[in-house]
DNA sequence: ATACCGATTGCCT
DNA sequence: GGCAATCGGTATA
């Protein structure tokens, strides 16, 4: 049978299994008649019902209705009154799962992220800095992954990566569902 | 209706 | 290390 799609195989599983999958991964920004391209570098997951930290834990809001959307839907909310975050959305349609994308390298069109970001370092080093590098705002929530201003594209490989508990989150911190890609370089016995 | 808090960041002391 | 910016959601009256 056909080998599925990465947008397909985001909407066929869960957030937690489908996290090491957008390690590695691109995101490609062309929005203003810019082109940014930024290797998705750490990751954390969210769960639907069944999470008590996600913001789909209590069902559908005007917020975050793109979250139960199926997954390879993007789901952007502002943090704080100040920041955008960005999210994959996973999973069956309704099942409230996400992928928050929290730090990347930006691999093209630097120039053009160092300019909105008004610095030279940390480009898309935490959630609201990299949503701020590709000028993703709240007009990009719900988008579809696969065509527009914001794509999401295959990566080599899944990189290695470190589990931790996800930051700044005070529920079900006994959850590893944060992925950090790790350096490479460093020899490790297998 | 009002009060508090959050999947953050950068600038202050 | 501490704190403000700023707003939708949830809790409390």
């Amino acid at each position: 049978m056909p080998e599925l799609t990465l947008l397909e195989r985001l909407g066929a599983g869960n957030s937690l299994e489908l996290a090491p999958v957008l390690l590695g991964c691109v995101l490609v920004s062309e929005v203003d008649e810019a082109t940014v391209r930024l290797r998705i570098t750490e990751v954390e997951a969210y769960g639907g019902a069944d999470d008590p930290a996600s913001h789909s834990y209590r069902g559908p809001t005007p917020r975050n209705q793109s979250m139960f959307l199926v997954g390879g839907h993007l789901y952007v909310y502002r943090i704080y009154g100040i920041h955008w975050c960005a999210n994959v959305v996973t999973g069956p349609a309704g099942s409230g799962q996400a992928i928050l994308l929290r730090s990347g390298v930006v691999t093209a069109g630097a120039e053009v992220a160092v300019a909105r970001r008004g610095r030279a370092d940390r480009l898309a080093t935490g959630p609201g800095n990299l949503a701020e590098a590709l000028a993703i705002s709240g007009a990009h929530d719900g988008v579809w992954l696969g065509a527009g201003q914001i794509r999401l594209e295959p990566g080599a490989e899944t990189p290695q990566y470190v589990s931790t508990p996800r930051v700044g989150v005070s529920k079900a911190t006994d959850r590893l569902w944060r992925l950090v890609e790790t350096r490479a370089g460093r020899s490790s016995s297998t």
